[in-house]
Parts: structure tokens; sequence; C-alpha cells
DNA sequence: CTGTTAGCGCCTTCAG
DNA sequence: CTGAAGGCGCTAACAG
């Protein structure tokens, strides 16, 4: 493995000035940068980014954070989409990044966490699907621990920021977009968690909208689950004539209980999740990018890595329908 | 940030001890390495992973190369769960992983990706949906780059392993088994890539099975792509009696096609991810379990990084049905 | 502008 | 069984 100082020989120059042709540091002459690179390319020399981050005490490694509730299908495109993002963002602006799923986390306190971060040597996190139970990761962000970014859920602080569509107003075009389509007389509102961060922002987009257009609101949590949501849907749907979900799967598990009820209700999801092509319907959702909001999370860390303050990061959504056609390769 | 000299002065011993300590050699008093272990847990000393790299010149780090070939949703749920299991038996075993999406490579030659992979710092690699395209890693590989193991790719070497399932076996099940349940006289066969290497495992078994049981076989390459084999599906399936597919993916494709052209024929997919559970049919499939092949891959990179040279590891696989019923939660 | 030098935190001989 | 000392490869003052 040729070293700095192989370098340094070959080029005739002492290491500081190879170290400084690397750096791109302004202060070396152009004839010796010359000399340098032209050793380098000779060499073939690939610094040893180990050693140098032991150098500078700055790891420039960022750890993603990934909740897995559990190994659904759908929510597999979304990580896919955050890692992939985030992953490439990292390559442009030489960060490193190294994936955690939750349950690295699972079952250890604030000071395991710690520990476990700290071991791990990121100088920065991203936390993707944070929610209001992981308490001990809210301790750590209270604290100010390492400067993190948090998608998804409004948690700001000196250092932490958020990154997340308005879920109010996504929910509130999707319902006004509905109304408008459907002209419904009373809406049958299927929510996610209880007292979860995105529900709570979305249940109300959708009471605002029922409220404007003076439209009967009836709205259950359904716990993002398919299962809860087809219960629901057996329970409430006959007698709604629209239902809109607070997630694309919720959505799925209505619409096939439609069917197996074998009356018809216009039905829209949230997320705008490729597996929604796969059913037999055209259906609206929200569409939200999950891509960019990785990237964005990643410039964000850079931003509090040179010393920025916590912010709150709005990103775009857009209305879409999705049919299979859409979707296929 | 507390380090082995805090620890080493606080126990009133010298930093080696510690070193001795923390990574459980035997040549230590009982007596001192009490004292150690106090101080360490006093001091709530986390080792420097970077320095200690630096130090062995062992960097235990992994990389996974994911190849994604297009951002879907069921290559997404495969994806994750070779991902998961990596990380996950990594933690175990105290390895590091980070994942190099195959777009990191794109585009360049073998001399830029050894370099890549150099500059990373990975001391072996796994490969996920390599291709017999990918040129360049079989030149890695070939020259014994480093240790390797190779997912679904049979490709071995002096350091370099593959794990994969049985596919000619898989597929010849299979096809038995949906010959003694629906008795064909003529099989629609929808193969993968032309010329891929688990395509033509799998055409393999669907051959050998369509010879034993003397039945009629039609097969077509779909590329493993819904459209083509919706299109192939539309001009052949009339004139058959079953579709084998050797994707999920192709299979839905097929299925769509079918209830387009409202006929109904037998069809079976190959893979066994939640997606198939979306359709409307209940359908046979060949089930692997990605999670456990990554788990399995890492534990080889182990062996062979402990010396050991290249193996072929043989996963097993099963027949099952999927039905919406079976995924929702 | 350039080279020398002292660490960064840990591991590993090697005497004692 | 224990501790002192010399790196690992790189960066960052600090003199020239």
């Amino acid at each position: 493995m040729v070293t700095i100082n192989d370098v340094a020989k070959k080029a005739g120059v002492g290491v500081s000035t190879v170290s400084k042709v690397m750096n791109n540091y302004d202060n070396v002459s152009a004839a010796t940068k010359m000399k340098v690179m032209a050793a380098i390319e000779e060499l073939d020399y690939v610094p040893n980014s180990i050693a140098s981050a032991l150098s500078t005490k700055n790891s420039k490694r960022i750890g993603l954070v990934v909740y897995i509730n559990n190994h659904r299908q759908a929510i597999d495109e979304i990580n896919m989409q955050y890692l992939f993002g985030a992953t490439n963002r990292s390559l442009e602006l030489n960060y490193e990044v190294i994936t955690i799923f939750s349950t690295e986390l699972q079952g250890k306190n604030t000071q395991e966490i710690r520990r476990h971060f700290q071991s791990l040597r990121v100088g920065a996190l991203i936390f993707y699907g944070l929610s209001k139970e992981n308490k001990e990761i809210h301790e750590l962000l209270e604290e100010d621990f390492l400067p993190s970014v948090v998608v998804d859920a409004p948690f700001s602080g000196p250092r932490t920021s958020y990154v997340m569509v308005d879920h109010i107003q996504a929910q509130y075009d999707i319902v006004e977009h509905m109304i408008k389509k459907h002209q419904p007389k009373k809406i049958l509102y299927l929510a996610g968690r209880r007292n979860g961060y995105v529900t709570d922002f979305r249940l109300q987009g959708a009471v605002n909208a029922c409220l404007d257009y003076n439209i009967e609101l009836n709205a259950h949590y359904a716990n993002f689950s398919e299962k809860e949501a087809m219960a629901l849907t057996s329970e409430y749907a006959q007698d709604a004539d629209l239902i809109v979900c607070a997630s694309d799967l919720m959505a799925i598990g209505a619409i096939s209980e439609l069917k197996k009820m074998d009356i018809f209700r216009p039905v829209c999801g949230y997320d705008g999740i490729t597996l929604l092509g796969y059913i037999e319907y055209r259906i609206d959702t929200v569409k939200q990018d999950f891509y960019k909001i990785s990237v964005d999370a990643i410039d964000e860390i850079g931003r509090l890595l040179e010393g920025g303050s916590g912010e709150a990061i709005t990103m775009p959504h857009e209305i879409i329908s999705i049919q299979y056609e859409d979707i296929i390769l």
C-alpha cells in the first residue's frame, strides 16, 4: 500500500506538501503541485481515510438511523429511497454514511445508545421514521448529543433540524381535490397511529378541509395497518361516500374490503408508493419525494456540521394519480 | 473523549495492559483485569475504532455492493432483506458494513473501481445482483482483488465464494409441482435475461422438468420485465395451459394480461416477494430467504478473512403459495 | 511557499 | 505478568 511518504519521496517534496495538494490548499506553487500530482498518478496513490480521520478527529461520518417497524414492502421502497438519496449525496459531498437499523437500538437505554453511536464513530445522525415512542432518542436530541436531522417529525434544537412535507397542507390538498371531484356528503377518514407526529398533522389537514367545505367527517385510527383499515371500512364505509386514507397501504386495505363488500366508494391514499399501482383502480394520492427528502437531509447535516443551527425544512408535495400502466417496466 | 490513556492512568496501569484487557488477551492477572474493568466502567470508555483500525491495519469492514437496475419495489424488498441480514450479522461478528450502490461504480473502469474500493477502505466485498455484463467486477474477482462473496452468480476463486439457491432444482420443483397440480399439455415459460446467470439455471430446470414429464415447452425471454411478460402472454398464452415465470414480477405481468385477455391460465412465479400478495389470485412461487442468504454471505466472508478458500454455498428453497391474507398486517 | 515535527489513539513487540 | 516505546498514515502548526 503506497503512503503519503512514498509520494513525497517520489516527488522530492515534504509530506505536508503532498497533504496540501491532496486537500486542495492554495498555498502550493503550481510547479510543485504538478510534480506531486504526477507522483500521485504514477504511484496510484489512494489516501488512507482512516489515518486522516484519526488525525483530524473529524469523522465526516453520518449515521442513517432507519426505523423498521415491520418488514413491509411498502416501507422497503421508502427506506430504500432514503438510503439511496443519502448515500448518493454523501458521495458527492465526501461524507461517509453507515446505516443503522433501529433493531440495533432496541432495548437499549439512552446511555447505551449514546455509547453505541460513539463506538460507531458517527459525527452526525439522520433519523428516518422516528416515532413519539422512541423516548431514548428524544433524550439524545434534547441533550444535543450530535448534529442531527429528523425526517418526518417536528424536532428541532440548537443542532437539530427536521425536514418534512407540510402534512397539514398536503392532506388538505388531496381532500379538497377529492371533494371537488366527487362531491361527497360524508367522508370516512382512516388516520395513522393515535398521537403520532405525521398522523396528527394529516388529521388536522383533513379536518380543516372538511370544515372549509362543510362536509361531515368520520375519522378513525387505523394505525397504518391494512388489516385495521379493512375492518374500519367494513364498519363505516357503507355510511360514507368517500374514503380518505393517511397512507397508501391503508388505502389498499380499504379498497380490498370495498371489493369484498361489493360496493364502490372513491378512495385516496398518501405517500405515492409503487405498490399502489398494483391494485386494480386508478387511485389518487399525495406524492412525496423520499429520495429528495433524504438528499436535503444530508445537505442539512452539512450545514449543521459547519456550525449552522437547527431549522425546519419543508419539502414540496404533489397530488397525483397512479395506475398499473404508470409503474410497470 | 476519554482515551485509553485516561483509563490506564485511572487504573494505575500501563496502556498496553488496558489494550490487552480490551482485546481479551489471557496474559493479564485477574486482579489487574478487575481494576482496568472498573476504570473503564467508571470513565465510560469507548475505544476508538479508527485508531484501532489504523494501528492494526485491519479494517474488518465489508462493502455491500448492491446492484440497482431500476428502482422497483420488488427489488427494494429483496435488497432491503439483503442489507438487513448482512448488517445484523455483521453487528454480531463485530464487522462493519458499508453499502455501495452500483450507481457509484457506473462508468468506471476496473482501475477506477479498484481505487474506489481502496479509498473506501473495505477489506472484503459482497456482491448482490451481479450480472454477466459487469465485466469490470469480473476482472476484479479474477485477479483476486479482495476476499469476496457473490450472491446469486456462480463465481468462485481462491478467495471468492458464492452463495445461491439451486435454481435448477428450484425451478424444476415448482414446474413439477404445477404439472402435477394442473396436468398441462403445453407450458409457456417466461425466462429472465438472455444469457443471465440465474436465468440460465432456471431455464434449465424448466427444461428438465418438461423432459421428465414429457410436456411441451414454449420458452421466451421476458427480461424480468412485467411489460415484456404481458406482451409474451398476449402472444402465446392462448396456446398454452400453464404459465411458468422466472420471477414474481413477470408472473404479475402475465396475470394482468390474462385478465385483460379474459382467459384463465394457472401461473406461478419465482422469488416469494410480498408484492405477490397484492394481486387477486392465490399464486404458487419459489420462496428464497434473502435475509438468510445475506447472513450466510457474511459468515462466508468471515471464513475467507480467516484464510479459508473460495467455496460454493447452496441455500435451501421452498415452494409456497401466497395470497393477500398472508401478507397483510 | 516548503519541509520538519509533533501528535491523533491504539496495538504490539520486547525487555524487565 | 506488566509497562515503555515505536510505529500505523495523515494533518497541522511552526519555523525556515
